[in-house]
DNA sequence: AATTATAATTAGAATAATTCTAAAACGAGG
DNA sequence: CCTCGTTTTAGAATTATTCTAATTATAATT
């Protein structure tokens, strides 16, 4: 894994926030000022293929990186913030539902966030 | 409701797709030629306003546009392909768990489709 | 260490999706 | 038929992301 991809990598997974592309290279320019937005789109990209790290998309918005522990997400419906809930792991469940051999999966619980209500 | 909201909201429900903006503004022109892009996202993001249609967004894609009632969906991690699968419903068991009162949830299930395989 | 090959990074232009702005057209109520 | 509020239009503007080609770094080979 090249330099970048590795911080870029521990970025993701040490933050708790849901970083967009231009976060991560904003908290990547501080420990390599040289670095380049396009460089964080490729690693990022590569990160995704490699199945290291979440991308998570939420209407409207930039995508957001996330690491790739098991978790789902609770998002306003109206300012799009994305917060972190841990439910019970489907994926057993869905396996038999669906027949097909499945990846992985993505739940998105839409709420409106106390801000917004 | 206006004139083109109302042929939007039949085209989606209509459609066995997930059409994006663009899909949808080609369709539209076929019954209104004078129609215009812009149109189709006013009318599109009011719908969505009013809870009339869903919004789905696959990573790196555009957002797509589909009817209101429940189902999931089955996403291509390769080429992004959706399909429809009508799993149970966890609206109940999800209101449990998170606690707090939800508007709705988005499943989306991540395989190979058949092409990419 | 010098040479070559391969992969990663850069800069900046290009593209695509979506929103914004201001003006024009429409439609209901007086 | 005039006025007001809404909808639509045209086109510019914005934003996120990708692409291209040149440059640099890394690794492998002599």
């Amino acid at each position: 894994m090249t330099r970048y991809a590795k911080q870029i990598l521990g970025l993701i997974n040490q933050s708790k926030e849901h970083m967009t592309a231009e976060q991560i290279f904003l908290a990547l320019k501080k420990a390599e000022p040289k670095v380049v937005l396009a460089t964080v789109y490729n690693n990022l990209n590569a990160l995704y293929e490699e199945g290291l790290v979440r991308k998570i998309s939420v209407e409207g918005a930039a995508d957001r990186y996330d690491k790739i522990k098991r978790h789902d997400h609770l998002v306003c419906r109206k300012c799009g913030a994305l917060a972190d809930i841990g439910l019970e792991d489907l994926t057993e469940c869905l396996k038999k539902q669906v027949g097909e051999d499945i990846l992985s999966y993505d739940l998105k619980v839409f709420y409106l966030c106390p801000k917004c209500r």
